[in-house]
DNA sequence: ATTGTGACGGTGACTAGATCACCGAACCAA
DNA sequence: TTGGTTCGGTGATCTAGTCACCGTCACAAT
């Protein structure tokens, strides 16, 4: 058991060549959770006292309003760390933004007395956990540009090419997409509509198939 | 000088136990800097090599756009770090925002090995640094469950009385409310004309004066 | 096979917000 | 006083979000 946790941790690039002594540290203080596709992860009032590294999966958080509109902020994926639960395990300030496993998720969950210890002790977890609050950062930097500054059809383009599968096609409700860019069901369907008229989708129940990668990727691009 | 520098700390309140070694470090290792009101602090591609703590004075951290729309991210006030570009300073990502001095600035730039050493050596200073960053991942959190799902009515109502003076005045033209909200401005000309018309406000040119503040506060209260 | 139920997507009408173009009034300096 | 500049107001038009409603599809129970 311990052997595998040892094994997970060469996944996390900047904690590959942490010293012997305190990789035990962190192998003793922490322990492996999991969780199924969709389970809840953290949600606003969580006094969340763990840092969730995650060694498989991918978590999605996202902000919801009384309305019942989401947006979703960002995607952790695995060897990144979740700093949004250790921003209050350490300053006990409430978020208002919730975490849901999107596929099954493996993650080591870090004490808080093992994370103190390990910032205070090492240069290389420090700089891992501040380049990830940076990553967070920045992640909700260009989100607040997208939402303010860029028209809607260029941001789904771009969301959609994102989301596309090697089948080319994102397996995904009109609903679903809407809660990704924070808007509403009716401006999806009629701006994939309009995106099918040109020929770049087709469209069936749960899915949106690209048809014409290079017409998105005009529209995605003509960003400013 | 030293002696002006200890003095300074004790202002920001996570610091004013620090055993005397750190406090020593931290005079050592850091200056003191200033910027007139207006003047840019930092801005998209600066390296940032120091951590800012404000001693007097706020900063405007904001995000601008390629059409020249601005929004305003959060203010950093006396006793508050400027982790923007701390962000960078650790990770070296790029970030997008600009912050620009609103009043005259006195801060404390620490340098990064400073700041590194701190981090590792003090339970007090991590504890800061790291609530410096929930401060600012909630703000921006906040921010964009604003942008997304409040009305514009109430977010300036609510921007107005924030921003109001022991005068009950707002000085500022409409220009540079739309950039607080990242509007347009003709968009709050027409809001304050129809806040005018209830007999909330009052308009003079460059400056908005709070006449109903009972009725801005139920505007601002019907947050959802 | 049929029917009921709920999720999904389409549509029209309307409101809010953003953009564009333009204008007049207020302010300031020459 | 003049001329330039900043500030604010307004109508037209476009994009986006909201509301109400309806048809269709998938699936399970009968």
């Amino acid at each position: 058991m311990t052997f595998l946790k040892q094994d997970w941790l060469a996944r996390f690039d900047g904690l590959a060549d942490l010293p012997e002594d305190l990789r035990e540290e962190l192998v003793k203080g922490s322990r492996l959770v999991h969780y199924a596709a969709g389970e809840q992860i953290f949600q606003p009032g969580d006094s969340g006292d763990n840092l969730l590294m995650l060694v498989q999966g991918t978590v999605r958080v996202q902000q919801k309003s009384e309305t019942g509109r989401e947006v979703s902020l960002y995607r952790v994926h695995a060897g990144d760390s979740c700093v949004m639960t250790t921003a209050c395990m350490l300053a006990y300030e409430d978020y208002s933004a919730d975490g849901v496993a999107e596929t099954d998720v493996e993650a080591l969950a870090i004490s808080r007395v093992t994370f103190d210890s390990l910032v205070a002790r090492s240069p290389l977890f420090r700089q891992m956990v501040f380049r990830a609050f940076s990553r967070r950062i920045t992640d909700l930097l260009t989100l607040i540009d997208d939402i303010v500054f860029q028209r809607l059809d260029v941001r789904l383009a771009a969301r959609l090419l994102e989301l596309a599968g090697t089948d080319d096609t994102v397996h995904a409700t009109h609903q679903v997409l809407a809660n990704e860019l924070g808007t509403a069901r009716e401006v999806i369907s009629r701006t994939l509509a309009d995106f099918q008229r040109r020929g770049w989708v087709e469209q069936s129940r749960g899915a949106v198939k690209i048809t014409g990668r290079a017409g998105l990727e005009r529209m995605a691009r003509s960003a400013g």
